[in-house]
DNA sequence: GTTAGCACTCTCGGTCGTTGAGTGCTAACC
DNA sequence: GGTTAGCACTCAACGACCGAGAGTGCTAAC
């Protein structure tokens, strides 16, 4: 008994359908709303095969049929191979960044608003990172009689910015003369590097050794912050919507997941070099998404770094749209931050 | 008819219980749990008294009684008015801020986090905002051969950074002076002045009046963004856990108002002078917080700005440990903001 | 003023048919 | 041999019903 082509025909419908109206569907249904010029006896014998080839599930005897994790793998696959992913939701995207945004964050912000919005489900943006960070500048700017931003400029936009303790009333002009020498002295490497000449800088520099200081400790975070990206959650209270979340109990393990930004964003990164990701139900590989689909894409910035966005839904989520919206926004995505000047990288 | 030292004892015990277990309480309860020395028909005649005078409400003939707003806002005000809040989440509170934290966000969102934790209610951090910024500094950082950062501070901390185009290969000391004479030219002036003196020193500048025309519409975005203030939320699944939030209807609407920053702000913004402010039920004004209370407390920064710290949860709230870690947490968020040279400000 | 007693009310949780959707199987049909 | 009509069977969902229990209000006695 193998896959035939009338097999897959009703296995789709059987998807559309349950991913239209999240209730079982039974074999009825299929030759009245699907006209295939089959009587609901011959769907019946189809779909009992269907389930025993495991594309199908039976969650009680009386009850209709429901797709597997197996079968939206089937589907989406097939989704992905056909490129057949229209871009019809491309002036919507364009349409709600319409005002010029400058900043990183706000960017990476109204991202996920904007993604959870046109697909009602949670999107979830994380901002880009990358290989290794070069310093190409460091600046100490003047805040306070006593205190000083230090703004660590890589390849990579600005890193970290922080402001620190200075000798009281000490001259711009110096501040100035002290990051010009540091920028000499560092440009060109990594915060490791960096990290490792800093000690010889200082015991050099004399009287303001304990400014230098200062921005030592400050690299030190830096670079064991590490990739330490920004993560923004849109729509969460959209997968209460859903009837899969009506259990209050799972719902509230959802949320808290989302909450915690450090595991969301290790679930969602997205590794390998593939334009998409879709990952179904227990593909997650985490429990509390057991019942979710993870979809993602990636956007890549003017440095060459790279960044993630996702979508988050229950597993008969409507793949074919989110794909679509997906591939616009990161295309979207990868434009604002990839032309010359615009946006900061922070952090 | 009034309302005597004995009633006022029992609708305390009735506060209590209802809070713990979110039940409606009956006057065999009290009379048992809490020994005031009185069978419960006594109690039943006092309650029903209670009731008369709008500080109880009976979901139905056979239940017990509930607490009514108005009945909360009794209890509140006793706390208030003794001043009665010991402050024993001290130590916790400060043990969440173990690690030094730098960033002004940083801080906002772990504060969110902590509160949360501690509370088990939903926690709303808004950033400072006050009065009219003067600027104090305008600094160009060369961040690649095109473009460079532009670092605004003010007397609140650093407003505004963004990347600007500027002519090919400019030289950074070039930059520099640009970034003296700017700072001479409008140092002490308010965002708003300075948008207005800028005209005058494009038209001076000659050759490199592009960058300054990149500074200005910076400026102008800074003014025109207002007080934009930052606003984390945390522990927004905590509420789910609330038999009150049981249906998911009322869940979703809540939470989806969380996701409305903007609104949110303007709801838990605190007016007025107070160092306490809590708002019952009804009292909040906004419909999908009708069963909500909001309690919010203030902090402020070295240079006179203020913050709200904020919690959001049922009716039945347990005021008393959340107004004393609210306390603590503001008092924590003031040192840290207020010591020296500590966390950028920045929006 | 307090309390015991009692009738009354109303929710909650369980049981029990009934209903209807859906299946699987068999036998007839093309 | 594949397709279809028919039929018996299963099982969740729904509503009605009922008893238990919690709680009240009222009255009368202390």
């Amino acid at each position: 008994m193998g896959m035939d082509e009338r097999k897959f025909r009703i296995l789709q419908a059987i998807i559309d359908d349950y991913i239209l109206t999240a209730v079982p569907v039974g074999s009825r249904t299929i030759s009245k709303k699907y006209d295939m010029g089959l009587s609901s006896a011959t769907i019946r014998n189809e779909m009992s095969d269907l389930e025993e080839l495991g594309y199908l599930d039976q969650p009680h005897v009386s009850a209709g049929r429901i797709p597997s994790a197996k079968a939206y793998r089937l589907y989406v696959d097939q989704l992905l191979q056909l490129g057949t992913i229209r871009s019809d939701s491309e002036e919507a995207v364009r349409a709600f960044f319409g005002g010029r945004v400058r900043q990183m964050e706000e960017v990476i912000d109204r991202a996920a608003q904007v993604l959870s919005s046109l697909t009602h489900y949670t999107a979830v943006v994380l901002s880009p990172s990358g290989p290794k960070l070069h310093i190409r500048n460091i600046q100490l700017v003047s805040t306070s009689p006593e205190t000083a931003l230090v703004v660590i400029v890589t390849d990579g936009g600005v890193v970290r910015d922080s402001v620190v303790r200075v000798p009281a009333g000490i001259d711009p002009d110096t501040l100035y003369d002290i990051s010009r020498s540091l920028t000499e002295a560092v440009a060109g490497c990594t915060l490791e590097e960096a990290c490792e000449r800093m000690p010889i800088l200082i015991a050099r520099m004399g009287e303001n050794a304990a400014v230098l200081q200062s921005v030592n400790s400050l690299m030190g975070e830096a670079r064991d912050a590490g990739p330490q990206s920004h993560v923004s959650v849109g729509g969460a209270s959209n997968m209460l919507a859903y009837p899969e979340y009506s259990d209050t109990e799972k719902a509230r393990n959802f949320l808290s997941l989302l909450e915690t930004r450090d595991r969301l964003a290790s679930i969602v990164a997205q590794q390998g070099e593939m334009a998409f990701t879709v990952r179904i139900g227990p593909e997650t590989g985490v429990p509390e998404m057991s019942e979710c689909s993870i979809v993602t894409a990636t956007y890549s910035t003017r440095t060459g770094r790279q960044g993630t966005i996702g979508v988050i839904g229950p597993t008969r989520m409507q793949y074919s749209r989110v794909l679509s919206i997906l591939g616009t926004m990161g295309e979207q995505l990868s434009e604002i931050f990839g032309s010359g000047g615009s946006p900061t990288e922070r952090k």
